[in-house]
DNA sequence: TGCATATAGTTAGTTAAACAACTAACTAAA
DNA sequence: TTTAGTTAGTTGTTTAACTAACTATATGCA
């Protein structure tokens, strides 16, 4: 045990993850003004999508780190807004594997730019070589708990 | 415009924060174990009442990261919890200062030892250096997005 | 074949976050 | 002192997370 690390005064902001839900939220925002109709969460799974299209239910869940019935309710809501659509397998008739509408096909580009933009102020003045450690260190915590 | 700091397909986790969920998590789970009926929201909430009793709900809101009705609800949580207790400024009649309770400040103490044994796990293996480094950014992009 | 077990997904219930709209109380300037 | 603006807090609505309990389908083994 690494017991002198933290000391308690500090435990708050590392726990609570401040900085990125500042992330998320400058991204929800842009969202909203660009006129993007998607929640963070809706977008943390079409970006998946972008990458593979019709991954299946289960699939998405590890990708976006989401507990089953987080993802039905986020491809409900998905499939509401026209974005996505449940297909069943052919193979295996309890997955329903999940792909996006051409609607959903022509945001990918636009809902990237944005984050890829919140991501450059966030990091502003950030040397790259610190960027890398804190996304190893980042990395190791998720490890170190999982 | 540092551009190439993030290729794209790394944008994810950054964005999503999966270190801090990992850590509320993991938290959570021992204050489950340990037989504490409180979330990490509401924790949240009397680690600053902790470090300073009777603060004004406006001021939760600063210390938190949180909105108004965010605080307003959590505290009436944690009033039915008989964990504070709001009680009007004599000053300012708009205000509500939040007191612990004689439970709560019991509390502390075991609650604040789940959380550095927490964090203690998360950082396993993870040198000093590189956790002030990580520190650092986090408060940077935190800065930056505020 | 048949039964136990595992897997994929849904439903229900509680807690919380974000936003907007609101009330009440205070402050400062005309 | 009245009015405009600000600050503190509450309420309503939508979306989401997490847990537990559930259905349906598939698999593995006797």
């Amino acid at each position: 045990m690494q017991n002198n690390q933290f000391k308690k005064g500090e435990l708050y902001s590392f726990i609570t993850g401040k900085a990125s839900t500042a992330i998320a939220r400058n991204l929800q925002k842009k969202f909203n003004s660009a006129g993007l109709k998607v929640t963070i969460e809706q977008w943390s799974v079409l970006y998946h999508l972008w990458k593979q299209d019709g991954m299946s239910q289960q699939e998405l869940c590890k990708a976006t780190f989401r507990d089953k019935p987080s993802i039905t309710r986020l491809v409900d809501n998905l499939e509401k807004l026209q974005l996505v659509k449940r297909v069943p397998s052919g193979n295996d008739r309890r997955i329903n594997l999940v792909y996006l509408t051409r609607q959903a096909q022509r945001l990918q580009e636009e809902a990237m730019n944005l984050a890829e933009a919140t991501l450059n102020e966030a990091l502003e003045g950030v040397p790259p070589d610190r960027i890398d450690v804190c996304k190893e260190v980042l990395q190791i915590v998720y490890d170190n708990l999982k």
